[in-house]
RNA sequence: GGGCGGUUAGCUCAGCUGGUUAGAGCGCCGCGUUGACAUCGCGGAGGUCAGUGGUUCAAGUCCUCUACCGCCCA
């Protein structure tokens, strides 16, 4: 095994992770332990990182989707299963393409004047450094990616996979060219699909404009539009068939205003009789609506804008001005004409680029589209019958409704930077060619004068391929073979319509297999007052500054703890301290183990009767172990961290710890092997969370126990619970031990006990529970700062004296004898407000074991416990009355 | 217009298939530097679980309706 990274002889004081993180991360990545052996005996657990976005560094969306997805695979790697994780990059047309022209305006150039391939050259260049920073900081996340296997969407295996599943789809008729509506995005300059639009309501107003009607004078019909200047591209107006405001109108002319052209009033179901005037204006180059109704009714389309979005020769007098310009002249000289009836203020979607937020034109255009249905299907079905469960549960139905409501996918992008179609045009006969390799000359007339299209395919066209072909498909490679399907498909809800429900139904279709049969969705990550993390908002908090000032296992542990799938979170600086302090405090319990084993070695004074506390711990460790385990079953991660966390903190640090320094310092070593197992284990649970805290202490603690033969604790295996360890008496018992101890502590508290003063204690229990408290009494000494710690029988509150506090508890019965501090007041309230909790309890509890219908129908169980539970309560009340009456007669 | 989610302590959130006196972190109040840890310890205050009606022996948890906030789709 490797032993390469050095540990410090002596452990500071403080947790400092800048002193760790690289060395663990170097001597996982030099051993080899994120690549996966292919053992086909058994099943292998897979991550396909969804590629990140080449145009970014990283965020904390990004650092999210490392963090669970390392959890994950970390924890199933240390369950022995050959775990792949593969990581990815995305070219990310559009942003990438945007990113670089901006560069290249600061040199007063344009990537038309540069030409096409020298300007892919500068994206390459650009794209070289910063595949590097993001591949660089996952490795400071911690993330156990398979390096070995990284793939980028651009190169060689990729590009062939995207090749590939173009022509079959080709062939099969599933993608097809044609003149639709898109989105156009005049700054982007390109075609983007309906996914990459948002719509946001926008102010804006309701043109009513009178349309002259054809041979007869003084005529008109009124429509509303929310764009008047696509008056120009009009080529119908329509109205319901059974509006009877129109009757008679349908199959009339009216006269166009501007531009004059004679268009028809047609009818259509699709006309609303609500909106505006009931009359609506058919601009079917422009509207997604009215190309349909053009498409029933065999109307002409006109397109009245060029890709600047600057207004065409169609649009008559107004061409070369903007879009927005022409509408403010055209209602100018609509006014003039008295041809505007009224305008009336009204709120409408609009469509925004997702990427840059300019508003988008909804243009027809000749584009490559997929034919979506025939590749839903089968993605719906794998759904719905369960060979797919997505996480949360909520999501199917979202999934199931985007699906089944679908629309075919443009794929073309007027972009530069991308997947290029492989479709060749033939200049003689006009036929196409597609193929796998570039061809030299036509397929159909073998003519050479052909030329490629000169468009790019859609960023989400090749990820949505990543599942397969980052594993070699389409060849038959061993890794796909043996990792496909993927186990998990891990990422934002955001991404599901473009990620997740297009890698199924590629995935199927190329595959004729499922990628992945979880999908696990996480939140959103928004800043301290849950607003979404945005540049323009200026309120991005970027990961790598947290994680130098925090450590990256108190990032990961403020992104993941506590939370639950699917829920938006924030996080507050208060979360990264949390994060850092719980670090800190594990160092320094292990900094005391360890220190304490250097002492006196491990095992030495094993005792052959554990003592109760023993037992305790290692009871309430198998719980954890158990419950937590449990929960990373259901894929409730964050819950099984807080586990862990509570059970370190809480029992351990807080309790354990302490009660073995009693022994400890009475030069009892007994206590040694409990303490590093508990410790070891419970670094062994925590290490999916926090891999380099817990790495540094395991291999500290490893210099003084020789149990494992693992050389990291990345490779050791996830610990399992040992039901024989379950000690329900030890429990009870030391819940008693402990239960005392806060009580003394509690009155010393109330009644502002000087910390050093020791106060006596009278331990009032029946005789078999006596017996095992007194041992504890040097325990309840120390912890409680009581001394003498006396037991007793009998009832207490009869041989207790005239200036006593008693103290009722579940358990025991505590006395304590304190004149001198004595405050009758104080005691008054405290025994007064405890009577009063427990009177409304037991009072819940009396009416609950009444009622019959509780005693019929609950479990016996249940009832037992209830039954017990008002045993308990009835006597400790019964203290608390007697203690109450006897406190009112002392003044 | 259709759908989804949220509403639990001052703040941010957990609370899985209904079953201890509803939890955590932060904040707040009081005390405290005894050899793991002040990035800490001990104690405490603080909640009619948005409202309404219902199912049930039993509801923060299941169902109905309402209000407010947010998101997605059209």
């Amino acid at each position: 095994m490797a032993d390469n990274a050095e540990i410090e002889n002596e452990m500071p004081r403080a947790y400092e992770p800048g002193r760790v993180e690289e060395k663990w991360y170097k001597f996982w990545m030099e051993n080899g332990y994120f690549t996966p052996k292919i053992d086909k005996n058994k099943k292998p657990f897979v991550i396909i990182h969804p590629p990140t976005n080449v145009t970014g560094e990283l965020h904390l969306g990004t650092a999210l989707t490392a963090t669970i997805q390392d959890i994950m695979v970390r924890w199933h790697r240390m369950k022995g299963e050959p775990t792949l994780w593969l990581p990815g990059i995305d070219h990310a047309g559009i942003a990438t393409q945007w990113v670089v022209e901006r560069l290249l305006a600061k040199e007063d150039l344009t990537r038309h004047q540069l030409g096409r391939d020298k300007f892919l050259e500068r994206v390459w260049d650009w794209v070289k450094t910063y595949r590097h920073t993001i591949i660089e900081q996952h490795k400071r996340l911690g993330a156990s990616l398979d390096w070995t296997r990284l793939r980028f969407t651009m190169d060689e295996v990729s590009s062939r996979a995207v090749r590939t599943t173009f022509g079959r789809l080709y062939q099969k008729g599933l993608i097809y060219r044609g003149e639709r509506i898109i989105n156009w995005c005049p700054r982007c300059a390109t075609a983007l699909s309906d996914l990459e639009v948002e719509h946001q309501d926008l102010k804006g107003h309701l043109w009513y404009v009178k349309y002259a009607i054809v041979g007869e004078k003084d005529k008109f019909i009124t429509v509303a539009t929310t764009r008047p200047e696509t008056i120009l591209g009009d080529t119908a107006v329509a109205v319901n068939p059974r509006d009877l405001r129109f009757k008679g109108m349908v199959g009339k002319k009216v006269r166009l205003p501007a531009v004059n052209r004679e268009i028809p009033i047609v009818a259509d179901e699709v006309v609303s009789t609500e909106f505006g005037t009931g009359a609506v204006k058919v601009t079917p180059a422009h509207d997604p609506v009215d190309f349909e109704i053009a498409q029933r009714q065999k109307l002409p389309l006109i397109n009245i804008m060029k890709p600047d979005m600057t207004m065409n020769e169609n649009a008559g007098p107004y061409a070369g001005m903007d879009r927005f310009e022409c509408r403010k002249a055209i209602v100018a000289d609509l006014e003039k004409e008295g041809r505007l009836v009224k305008i009336e203020p009204y709120s409408h979607a609009v469509g925004h680029c997702e990427r840059c937020k300019t508003i988008v034109e909804p243009i027809a255009s000749r584009q490559w589209f997929v034919k979506i249905e025939p590749l839903a299907r089968p993605a719906i079905e794998a759904v719905v019958d369960g060979r797919i469960k997505i996480i949360p549960e909520r999501f199917t139905k979202v999934y199931l409704n985007w699906m089944e409501n679908i629309r075919d996918w443009c794929i073309s992008r007027q972009l530069w930077w991308g997947h290029r179609i492989p479709i060749w045009y033939c200049r003689d006969c006009g036929g196409l060619t597609v193929a796998l390799e570039t061809p030299t000359a036509c397929v159909k007339c073998n003519s050479k004068h052909i030329e490629q299209d000169p468009d790019t395919l859609d960023t989400w066209f090749s990820s949505a391929l990543w599942p397969h072909s980052t594993l070699g498909w389409p060849d038959d490679t061993e890794d796909l073979r043996y990792f496909y399907p993927t186990s998990v498909m891990e990422t934002g809800y955001d991404i599901l319509f473009f990620w997740v429900a297009r890698m199924i139904m590629m995935g199927i279709e190329n595959t004729g297999e499922i990628p992945f049969h979880t999908v696990y969705l996480h939140g959103l990550i928004r800043d301290e007052t849950g607003e979404k993390m945005s540049k323009t908002r200026g309120n991005v908090i970027a990961p790598i500054e947290v994680m130098e000032k925090y450590g990256t296992d108190a990032l990961r542990f403020a992104l993941t703890t506590g939370t639950s799938p699917g829920n938006d979170s924030r996080l507050p600086a208060s979360k990264m301290e949390a994060g850092r302090n719980f670090a800190n405090k594990l160092w320094n319990a292990t900094r005391f183990v360890v220190r304490s084993l250097e002492t006196g070695p491990e095992g030495k004074n094993a005792s052959e009767f554990p003592p109760v506390e023993d037992r305790w711990i290692l009871s309430r460790l198998n719980r954890m172990i158990d419950g937590v385990n449990g929960l990373m079953e259901d894929f409730q991660f964050g819950e099984a961290e807080r586990q862990v966390h509570d059970f370190l903190w809480g029992e351990f640090c807080d309790w354990y710890i302490e009660f073995a320094k009693i022994r400890l310092q009475a030069n009892d070593d007994s206590p040694l092997p409990v303490l590093a197992d508990v410790l070891e284990k419970s670094l062994r649970m925590l290490h999916p969370f926090m891999p380099f805290l817990t790495e540094e202490l395991w291999q500290n603690l490893k210099k003084y126990t020789q149990k494992t033969e693992a050389g990291s604790i990345m490779v050791a295996a996830y610990p399992g619970a040992d039901t024989a360890r379950y000690d329900p008496a030890a429990e009870t018992e030391i819940e008693t031990v402990r239960e005392i101890v806060r009580s003394i502590r509690n009155v010393r508290a109330e009644h502002k006990v000087e910390s050093q003063r020791w106060i006596e204690a009278t331990v009032f229990a029946n005789a078999s529970r006596r017996a095992s408290l007194a041992r504890y009494s040097e325990h309840i000494r120390t912890l409680a700062r009581a001394s003498p710690v006396i037991f007793a029988a009998g009832e207490p509150e009869k041989t207790a004296g005239e200036n006593t506090l008693v103290l009722p508890l579940v358990g025991a019965t505590v006395v304590i004898p304190m004149a001198s501090m004595y405050d009758i007041e104080t005691e008054k309230k405290r025994v007064q407000k405890e009577l009063e909790q427990t009177e409304a309890e037991h009072a819940r509890l009396e009416v609950r074991l009444k009622d019959e219908a509780f005693l019929a129908r609950a479990p016996q169980a249940v009832i037992e416990k209830e039954r017990q539970k008002f045993y308990t309560l009835d006597e400790k009340l019964k203290k608390l009355k007697q203690q109450s009456t006897r406190i009112q007669e002392v003044k």
